[in-house]
DNA sequence: GGCGAGGTAGACAGGTCTGTCTATCTGTCC
DNA sequence: GGACAGATAGACAGACCTGTCTACCTCGCC
């Protein structure tokens, strides 16, 4: 447990920034500070904020893919299964302390489309909804492609109303939707 | 068709930029130029840039809910179907040029929780939720409020993905889903 | 004619933001 | 010991942002 790299720490102090406070509310002198760091170390590591904003990204793409994939995986072998497991991680995030929502939807918000920051999270979403189209295509949808893009509408609007309001009671409405839209999505099965 | 009244061009001028480019990447000297107005006149109808956001959050409020409503509407008088239809000004929305998902959760993305603006998102969000409750009781669901919690989640989820890509398809897939979510809501009918 | 409401034009203060640059210190490897 | 990589501290430039203030203009109304 050595002390981490002055990248690590900047990184991590403009983790938890900008996820908290948005990222354009949020300066490089803040991170700086926070992160214990001289201005040079900031900019030799990262030649402009945007490319920070971007490690951000793909930092919480990491942690957040990985949480969906392991609640997935919790959910058991069945495919449909996995498919409404995905939404325990929805739970898990809206409980947790200082939750505010999706940080890609969040950042999307403050960035003009056409930007890097802007298309970083839609190949996120994309990657993620792939991935369910996969889940539902094993599970033997009829319509794989409609199926997951039902789930990640119920995903993604659990995860912007968790930036108004982190009430775990939408959570759990969005696993039993999930539910009831993926058996009625299978063929009939006894 | 007079000239609009300078209070109507700012907030006109705040409406088109602040939804298009974010608020806080929207200065008030871009909206002075913009709506061709002193900067005088600017500070003496709106004292601070926050209540110039309130005001834009209060006209998409008028907006919106109008849509949401007129959408129910012209689905009919059986409440059911209202809820259904509901997911045409989805469609609508995003068929519109410029669009770039629900300018409160663009907004809220930007306000710290607690703050005047995030909390009119809030409010905003849990006005329409109370409406769909209200016609999923009328439509004699089991559970109005699980009901209308799903709907909203779809309809979230369609408008934070809007902000992402304006694909129609989104809306026609939320739509379906609904429809599916409603009927296996209701008791059964003939 | 005179008054007042509301608008225009734009300088200005004070703060914050990003990004650059200089000068210095520390530890490691040879 | 000496060279070098990488970090520190912090001044600085230049842009931008909010909000204030002065000075003037224009139109309707009494």
């Amino acid at each position: 447990m050595a002390i981490p790299s002055a990248r690590d720490r900047i990184l991590d102090s403009a983790f938890q920034l900008f996820y908290a406070r948005g990222i354009r509310a949020v300066g490089v002198d803040l991170i700086i500070a926070e992160s214990g760091v001289a201005k040079a170390t900031f900019y030799k590591h990262f030649p402009a904020k945007d490319e920070l904003v971007l490690a951000y990204l793909d930092k919480v793409d990491g942690i957040w893919t990985g949480q969906l994939h392991a609640a997935a995986e919790s959910a058991g072998p069945d495919p449909a299964d996995a498919l409404v497991g995905i939404f325990d991680a929805l739970g898990t995030a809206c409980r947790r302390d200082g939750y505010r929502g999706c940080a890609f939807i969040n950042a999307a918000a403050e960035a003009a489309p056409g930007t890097p920051v802007h298309e970083r999270t839609v190949a996120h979403k994309q990657a993620v909804l792939a991935w369910m189209r996969d889940l539902a295509a094993q599970a033997g949808a009829d319509d794989p492609n409609s199926l997951a893009r039902s789930l990640a509408l119920l995903l993604d609007g659990g995860l912007a109303e968790g930036a108004l309001t982190a009430d775990p009671e939408v959570a759990r409405v969005a696993k039993e939707s999930a539910r009831a839209l993926v058996s009625s999505a299978l063929p009939r099965t006894a």
